[in-house]
DNA sequence: GTGTATGCAAAACATTTGCAGGATG
DNA sequence: CATCCTGCAAATGTTTTGCATACAC
């Protein structure tokens, strides 16, 4: 997705269009890997001297609600990446080096046999590994 | 699993068994499902009036440590329940109220398409929602 | 007795909130 | 120019750490 675009949802939501948004837009647009918090204020502060960290909270958590990012707590903490829009139920292989993510379209409720008496609200479904660059890293590391 | 088997396994690690890690192994003994660290503060400080939180924080750290407990993480927050020992490979049903879970079969792996250049290290398949118990008392609220 | 576990206090983080000034539409 | 957004500071919640005392072995 392109930086405008998403910037143009921002926009049609009502949110103001500040330089700090403008940035976050670019962010993950140019980013396919999920970001924690701490990724999004480093990357911002490198635009802004004095990026405080509640503005990165308060616009992750507005975007979140609004649907333009996707919210997944992580064993090492929450990240965020641009919600998958458009494409239908799936899931993801997720690298645990560079964090980028890679769609499962095979959804595995399918073939789970839930008893009568359990009612299901959701279901998660994720494979961590290594992407192929980030598995050629490793290896010439070691 | 009885408490005296959790606790025979605390010492048979070198641990050395103080009143507290007594009534950690009852509580994870006698309850079925995810338990938070508060929860566990909660029903150990009923018996422990001067009970801090860093000696519950440290006995969870090293039962997860040592196998006996399985410490997993939610939208809201780390919990922890008696570690699956001598099952095959499963994943679990979870109830959103009571924590309580279900084992289920089916793993999901066998049926995901991994591409040859995506190392898989490991995969998290979770079905949320409501146990019978709490999907009737859901109903007579509502 | 020796060494581990505990409780206390304080530190280290992560995240949220109140408020005044500044920028956006 | 009204309102939303930001930055600062401080509050809140969670988890960890250092240290002296108490307890298990």
């Amino acid at each position: 997705m392109q930086t405008d675009e998403i910037i143009r949802m921002m926009s049609a939501q009502g949110l103001r269009i500040t330089d700090q948004r403008k940035t976050l837009a670019k962010l993950f647009a140019d980013t396919p890997g999920y970001q924690s918090p701490k990724d999004v204020y480093d990357y911002m502060g490198r635009s802004y001297a004095g990026l405080s960290f509640d503005t990165v909270y308060r616009n992750l958590r507005v975007l979140d609600e609004l649907g333009v990012l996707e919210q997944v707590v992580f064993e090492d903490g929450v990240k965020f990446k641009l919600h998958c829009r458009g494409h239908d139920h799936h899931h993801h292989m997720i690298c645990l080096q560079c964090g980028k993510t890679y769609p499962i379209s095979y959804c595995p409720m399918d073939q789970t046999e839930v008893p009568d008496d359990f009612k299901v609200v959701k279901h998660k479904f994720e494979v961590f590994g290594y992407c192929k660059a980030c598995s050629l890293e490793e290896e010439s590391r070691a």
